[in-house]
DNA sequence: CGGTGGCTTGACTCTCCTCAATGTGGGTGG
DNA sequence: CCACCCACATTGAGGAGAGTCAAGCCACCG
């Protein structure tokens, strides 16, 4: 499909029209960038920030894009992809609202970035955010400190994409999505994949087949259920977490 | 090999005896995080500095280790890992001299550092250096950016282990190493391998037998030789680059 | 000189990929 | 309301790339 651009969609200057910052998400605020700041420090941060709603597997921006903007995300589901010349791709992240990305080099963007399903962000031009950072220190602790987090989740992900087999990549998957769905408040069984199972796959360094036979195998054993499209369910939630540290079979 | 244990070896406290900071390496004040700093700020910046000088293959931490300590490497090679439980191991990183370890969250180190050759660190303890990164703003931004130039490196790395192929993999590592000698004003052809077959192998999801395998392939097609053991020359700079972009077969 | 550790090479195995067919659910239009 | 379509998911058969197991080679070192 066609990128649609990103300027076609509702790009509001929230701070213009004197919109409150970072509406409709509590929850959000207590994990992203704009977490820990006072009402006033908020406020600054607001006069640099777009606001934008965005459909499903709509192209925020493109792996060598000049690297402009960061973004935040306060509702819904990003992925973040390279591409090998020939058309294999590599998913180097799921992320949901309060997850920051966009951080990048001089060399541009070192990743595509695409919503997964429905979403909507928060955007900062970099160089605006840049001057703010000297101004409020905790802001930039933040922002190190959740890229610390990031750094050390993708050390975890080469752990898997180089040493786990098939069944356990799935395995820790699902693990941490469920954890991730608990972080937020909701239930950490019937966990929801919004995701395809090719971006699965791409994400776990399988093919779509490999995927799916993993899922049925591990609905055989009776260790997780699959109710319906999009849904699974931890059933034997021990045995999964055995697998997934390479322990069961 | 038992683990030394650290304070078994010559740290000393250059602070207390008056040494100048990061001593014999120019080169390293460039790139390290100690980096655009004035003369005064290192000077405060070393009275929270261990200097140690330590062999090969020393355990300098472990995954789970009680994170307290930032390390600089000043001269020497460090590799970091992580385990599984049953043994296999993924290597998710060489670092080499100017570059930083040891950034962790709560739950401790997400991985353990060992020495790769013998080994010069500085050491700097965590709680103190936090309470120096909020009156000397640049060197936080200098480690924030060290960290997201990490961040970047390693999902580069995930795309290598998700979706590369053994001789891809093993020209990508050339190549990478190739230009970091290049970077450090060394020649880009013949270079360097410090580290074992082994360690290839865990840090390109591969075995050792594959990895020897694919360098006597490479050789044998003339895109590098192996004029002795610890070094690789570059041939056919040319075909290893579209090796490791997937492009050549 | 024999021992040791690291590297290479060979034969065989197996997990996962490839290619292909079939199934399924949601949306559209007659 | 049903037939059709399309994208996505599942399932199967066969093959390939990398792993496993095992033997041999080489340099180094006591």
């Amino acid at each position: 499909m066609p990128p649609l651009d990103y300027d076609d969609h509702k790009v509001s200057r929230e701070a213009d029209i004197g919109a409150p910052p970072c509406r409709n998400c509590d929850v959000v605020r207590e994990i992203a960038f704009c977490a820990e700041l006072s009402h006033d420090e908020i406020k600054r941060l607001a006069t640099v920030r777009c606001h934008a709603h965005l459909p499903a597997s709509f192209t925020v921006f493109r792996e060598g894009d000049p690297a402009d903007h960061v973004y935040s995300i306060a509702a819904g589901a990003v992925k973040l992809y390279k591409l090998l010349s020939d058309g294999r791709r590599q998913i180097i992240g799921f992320l949901f609202s309060g997850e920051m990305f966009g951080l990048g080099l001089d060399n541009g963007y070192a990743y595509t970035a695409e919503t997964v399903t429905q979403t909507q962000l928060c955007r900062f031009t970099h160089r605006k955010l840049d001057s703010l950072l000297g101004d409020i220190p905790k802001l930039e602790r933040k922002m190190f400190s959740m890229t610390v987090k990031d750094l050390i989740a993708a050390q975890e992900q080469m752990l898997l994409l180089g040493r786990k087999t098939a069944r356990e990549k799935v395995a820790t998957f699902l693990l941490k999505l469920s954890s991730r769905a608990e972080m937020q408040g909701l239930p950490a069984s019937p966990i929801a994949l919004p995701m395809s199972r090719a971006d699965i796959a791409d994400y776990l360094g399988l093919t779509i087949e490999t995927v799916s036979r993993t899922f049925t195998q591990l609905k055989r054993d009776g260790i997780i259920g699959l109710p319906a499209s999009g849904y699974v369910l931890l059933t034997d939630d021990k045995a999964l977490r055995e697998l997934a540290e390479g322990g069961g079979g």
